[in-house]
DNA sequence: TTGAATGCAAAAAATTTGCATATTG
DNA sequence: CAATATGCAAATTTTTTGCATTCAA
């Protein structure tokens, strides 16, 4: 794996805006100047992090994918249906519906990687 | 809300096919035979009966949403990667963990329009 | 009859691919 | 040096839109 100059601005894009679609991933690293990073090698750079590990992605949405510095706190995704607000809560929450769904289906769960949707607090009241 | 055949086709392919996408159900509406129903019909029925409530759709991975009958035994999705296999589970498995959500975050979560992923029994062994 | 819905064709949006060139290790 | 990754352009894929025509109520 090697590093490469597009690989370090997607990356350091994603630290600076976790949550990314590939959209605004391409947007912010050319917005920052410098040598124009095409879409495809963006695509392409996310697929490698991705691969070693050092960023994950999420669906927040009907949209596209997510992208942020893979965490090892693993969390579950909020997403407020009405306001769009992204919020984070350990993933171990779901550790007793995890055991669950295991003891009654044997389907080990990763809670992580969609979202949950519903209303925020803010926008309930 | 008029009551066409288009409609009525696209619903009865959600009948025949739950969680098809719209790609899957244009291409059934079509095999039947008969009047060929253009893609944009298609997703204008699909728009049309969610409006109504006979029809949600679901999230189940990386691709398009994908349809089915509304349900009033709303219900967990499980999708496993490996096989794609789609199980289903009451919604009030996650009874504990909604409540916890609103106790934690005030956010009254919608556990069923995202399926959770993970590995079925069968993959896992 | 008449407004809602369709069918068609074209546009838009998002992602992928092939290939020659440049770059990392 | 050699294999990997990039940049570019074109092709795909998926969904949306405008508009004249048709049809359900």
């Amino acid at each position: 794996m090697r590093v490469t100059a597009p690989r370090e601005r997607v990356y350091a894009a994603l630290t600076e805006a976790p949550h990314s679609t590939p959209e605004e991933i391409i947007e912010r690293v050319n917005a920052a100047g410098g040598t124009p990073v095409p879409p495809s090698s963006v695509y392409r750079a996310l697929e490698a992090l991705e691969e070693i590990g050092l960023v994950t992605h999420t669906h927040l949405d009907h949209r596209a994918p997510t992208y942020h510095p893979a965490d090892h706190n693993r969390h579950l995704h909020l997403v407020c249906r009405s306001c769009g607000v992204v919020l984070e809560s350990p993933a171990s929450i779901a550790d007793p519906l995890v055991a669950e769904l295991e003891q009654e289906h044997g389907f080990v769960a990763d809670v992580t990687h969609m979202a949950i949707q519903g209303e925020c607090r803010r926008c309930r009241s």
